[in-house]
DNA sequence: GTATTTATGTTATATCGTAACATGTCAACC
DNA sequence: GGTTGACATGTTACGATATAACATAAATAC
């Protein structure tokens, strides 16, 4: 996913196809991590995949309950922490929700773009923020382990479209 | 303050300077803003400056309710948007808390070294940081209004004492 | 096939945050 | 000086988010 196009979330597309890919992604790192994927973490990231936007905890939990898992905060928290932890998702503190990670596998720092109009959360592949961050930290003796940027304003069809003063 | 020496979160100094500096220049641009800096809110900000870290707000609010003033959540809470909102004060979404800005006046997008061995957060100033975001948000037609880092690691002292698997 | 680890379910509660409304304070204006 | 309107604070009540602790079940190791 080039940076130079928009990131998928603000385009129109095929959910589908992007669900299955990555969907088949996380069972084959899952595999290869000797981690297990499980019936209710694998429902949690499909939902998170066909949602394709960032969902609060409570909101994932009650279409886990819809499919028969239990109907309590541990159990959505539970799923979705090891999604985070697998890179498989994304926390967005700023939303308190969570989002599928758009290239699992690849290392990487997320910069998220969190549009105020339409609530959209776009996750941009962003080698050089990360970089940039490295370099303040390295400069300050700090060691980075993690890192995210959520970056809030306006996505370009809520800006054409006049919601400026949102 | 260079983004060449430690920011002075992670650095042993005399609080009562950075406080009275900063308290005073909250006050000249809260003037220059035509905005009221008022009891509640100065105190909040004392607060945040005395402590010098990253606090609840529930945890400001129990020192405003021993300065006789409301124990109730909004009342710490508004005087913490209010500092926020006019940059005396940045909220850390990862932490659920809030601490005083170290560089108020200067438009600025800050990026947060958190440590997760000792809880000392350090805000340190980095345009570069900030115009790699801007760059990436350019070429998806994305319109940043403010944005932040979030970085979680190990500071100075806590990577010396070897907190390395924490 | 038993022991050990890992995952799930469940109860209960902690923590964080805000809506809504009442009251009070300040400044501008007549 | 009294009135008005805007803003700030106090308070009640509640909603939303998150986790601790323990019981049960499933998978894996031996």
């Amino acid at each position: 996913m080039a940076s130079a196009s928009p990131p998928i979330a603000f385009q129109a597309h095929d959910h589908s196809l992007c669900s299955g890919d990555l969907l088949a992604e996380a069972e084959a790192l899952s595999e290869s991590q000797g981690v297990r994927l499980t019936p209710v973490r694998r429902r949690a990231l499909e939902i998170l995949l066909s949602a394709h936007r960032a969902m609060g905890a409570y909101e994932v939990l009650e279409k886990l309950a819809e499919d028969g898992f239990g109907n309590q905060p541990p159990v959505a928290y539970r799923a979705l922490e090891f999604l985070v932890d697998q890179g498989f998702a994304h926390r967005i503190r700023r939303l308190n929700a969570f989002a599928a990670c758009m290239c699992p596998g690849t290392a990487h720092r997320p910069v998220f773009f969190i549009c105020h109009a339409c609530n959209a959360v776009a996750e941009a592949p962003a080698a050089a923020v990360a970089e940039a961050v490295d370099r303040v930290a390295a400069s300050i003796g700090f060691a980075v382990e993690r890192s995210n940027v959520e970056a809030v304003g306006l996505c370009p069809s809520c800006r054409d479209d006049g919601h400026a003063a949102d």
